[in-house]
DNA sequence: TGGGTAGTTGGCCTA
DNA sequence: TTAGGCCAACTACCC
């Protein structure tokens, strides 16, 4: 009797390409009868997962793409989206299509691997042999763990020691140039709906996700989803995905071979027109995009060039070797790696709203997504912030675009980080990293948490005395202020004099620009003859902000020290400790001296435009007052 | 043990 | 116009 040859079900996940993907080849090596390449629609991404409408676009164009591709290799194929919670849909597939082995790509983050082990117990049950490789960095992550002596890589250098260590980066594995068929794919099973209560994503949605209507959409064909079945309006960001964009955007990087071959990152503009950087990364996120093939090119083309080549860190594979450190430092942190609380390697810092945590009791001490209240002005701010409204117009014009667009310059990341959190608001870096998650395209858990604890000071670097400033930054790249006259209209005939700082500007001025400042920018009705007066006086917050860090420091707690893990350090005695550095006038949250004062959870309200959420400020001005807490702080400085 | 130094990406002043 | 030095001083790593 001739064996049974394998049925192969292929399970795309964040490896939505073709080219350089181990675990295709090890699913094509083993010669099977019939291949399925799926993909499951989960819940936990379409309800537990906020993004933007922009971020959906994305990952629809990247799986649409992926199904084009697979559909001329063998047009008996395409990618099989399946509508179901992986957890539930497998065991009912391997018996419903008689298959042999499941195959994908490993993954680091910690929902994943819970999900994977739920799936893979669930394939011994069913006698299908589970296969998987790693192929999503440069190295395996969890190797270079290991080789780091079990620890979390915390700066490039431990990175690229390790990375020696394990040898040469796997060269690039060549897309395939064929595909078995898929076989048939019956559903003779009902379909397990998901719980839609808590639908992160509900206030985007102008209609109700129709996605789980039918497990194989609405055609019964397993077709991609549609951002329309989501119930999103359309995408506002003009950056498009897929592999085959992909492939054809890092040929044109590396087509000019001075720009990739001298490229560093520090030296390019965060306020320029067209991306200074090569905005790969969204590609890199959703798998469309091979780390591997991209690092590469990058080295070939360096040899190319030769003598006056840019070297790691600055350089292009520098770029992918930090990629590598924040997955490999996550790989090693697990769960709280996201977050303050639980992670030895964070500093505690007293920050503004605080996240809410699950349950302690039950050991998560995960953060919630909800924050507490503990100062309705830094709320204010924080939503000022958001809403790219805070009166400083270089910030204003990143938050701006990183709305409309879903993606900003890695320094003009830094610099909005750097004013929410240490240079400016004095707020937690967790709310900041919230609002990136639900709004860059290229949102990747790993770098995302490290790059706001890297500028916020609490791991990764720690040089919280180099802050930049609003105004200062961004005149050194864009003097004129182009970038603030794209995004910011109000100010689009500002004289240059006064671009970064039109609280300076004079009355005349301001008439020849024909704009008032005035309000908070959280009330206006989208009228652009108005913009917000400056939130603060920014040197006056910097050095506020730079005494409060000062103590905090020499204070020394982690996020993992029992008085953090239990509050202890913000209650009386911990309090009182704390209380002379809070950043900002503290009477606001200091009213009975307990734990998280005025807590009231915060439901977001706001846009651009202000959604009509409250009645303009009555003040002409929102400038802070001078409060007991800043003149403590100020001697303290002294 | 402890002093020296390196660390992707600051601001500001001066020559 | 731009390069260099100082500011005030962090952690991690090395010898």
């Amino acid at each position: 009797m001739a064996a049974i040859k394998p049925r192969v079900i292929y399970w795309f996940r964040t490896d939505l390409r073709l080219h350089d993907s181990p675990a295709l080849k090890a699913a094509l090596d083993l010669e099977p009868e019939v291949l399925w390449p799926i993909f499951t629609w989960d819940p936990h991404y379409v309800y537990q997962v906020k993004a933007s409408p922009s971020r959906w676009q994305y990952i629809l164009d990247c799986q649409q793409d992926l199904s084009d591709s697979i559909r001329k290799l063998n047009s008996k194929s395409k990618l099989f989206v399946i509508r179901e919670a992986p957890q539930t849909l497998f065991p009912k597939l391997f018996s419903a299509w008689k298959a042999t082995h499941l195959v994908f790509e490993r993954d680091t983050d910690a929902y994943a691997r819970e999900r994977d082990k739920v799936v893979t117990d669930a394939a011994k049950k069913a006698g299908v042999e589970v296969i998987t490789r790693y192929g999503r960095t440069l190295w395996d992550s969890d190797e270079i763990v290991v080789k780091n002596g079990g620890k979390p890589t915390m700066s490039i250098t431990q990175l690229q020691a390790a990375g020696q260590k394990i040898g040469e980066v796997p060269k690039p594995i060549p897309a395939p140039d064929h595909l078995p068929d898929a076989g048939e794919v019956p559903i003779n099973f009902d379909q397990d709906q998901a719980s839609k209560t808590d639908d992160l994503n509900a206030s985007y949605r102008s209609k109700a996700d129709n996605t789980y209507r039918s497990i194989a959409g609405p055609k019964d064909d397993f077709a991609v989803e549609t951002l329309e079945e989501l119930g999103f309006p359309a995408a506002t960001t003009p950056h498009r995905g897929g592999e085959t964009l992909a492939l054809q955007q890092l040929d044109k990087v590396m087509a000019d071979v001075k720009y990739a071959a001298t490229f560093r990152k520090p030296e390019t503009s965060p306020a320029s027109m067209e991306p200074a950087t090569t905005l790969l990364s969204p590609n890199l996120h959703f798998g469309a995009l091979s780390p591997r093939l991209f690092y590469w090119r990058a080295m070939q083309v360096v040899e190319k060039y030769g003598k006056g080549a840019s070297v790691p860190p600055e350089s292009l594979t520098g770029q992918l070797l930090f990629r590598d450190m924040y997955f490999a430092a996550q790989a090693a942190i697990g769960s709280p790696y996201i977050q303050t609380l639980n992670n030895p390697y964070v500093r505690f810092i007293p920050w503004h709203l605080p996240s809410k945590h699950d349950d302690a009791d039950t050991g998560t001490m995960a953060i919630s997504g909800k924050y507490h209240v503990d100062s309705p002005q830094a709320d204010k701010w924080f939503r000022r912030w958001k809403a790219g409204v805070t009166g400083f117009p270089f910030v204003d014009a990143l938050m701006r675009q990183l709305r409309i667009e879903g993606w900003i310059h890695h320094l003009g990341r830094h610099m909005v980080a750097c004013f929410l959190t240490r240079g400016g608001c004095y707020v937690h870096w967790e709310r900041g990293a919230d609002v990136f998650e639900e709004l860059l395209i290229d949102h990747e858990p790993a770098s995302n948490a490290g790059n706001w604890q890297w500028l916020s000071c609490t791991a990764f670097f720690s040089q919280y005395y180099r802050c930049y400033s609003p105004v200062a930054f961004g005149r050194k790249w864009d003097k004129n202020g182009d970038f603030i006259r794209k995004w910011v209209p109000e100010l689009k005939h500002l004289d240059a004099k006064y671009i970064y700082e039109p609280w300076k500007a004079t009355q005349a001025a301001l008439d020849d620009a024909g704009v008032q400042i005035e309000g908070d920018g959280l009330s206006d009705d989208g009228r652009d003859d108005i913009y917000p007066v400056a939130m603060f006086d920014f040197q006056e917050r910097k050095s506020i902000c730079l005494a409060a860090m000062k103590r905090a420091f020499s204070i020394g707690l982690h996020g993992n020290d029992e008085a953090v893990k239990n509050g202890s350090c913000l209650r009386k005695q911990g309090r009182q400790r704390w209380k002379d550095l809070m950043g900002t006038n503290g009477s606001d949250g200091d009213k009975d001296g307990g734990e998280h004062a005025g807590d009231a959870g915060h439901e977001e309200k706001h846009n651009l435009k202000g959604r009509n959420s409250g009645k303009r400020s009555r003040s002409k001005s929102s400038t802070v007052k001078e409060g007991p807490m800043d003149r403590h702080v100020r001697k303290l400085k002294a």
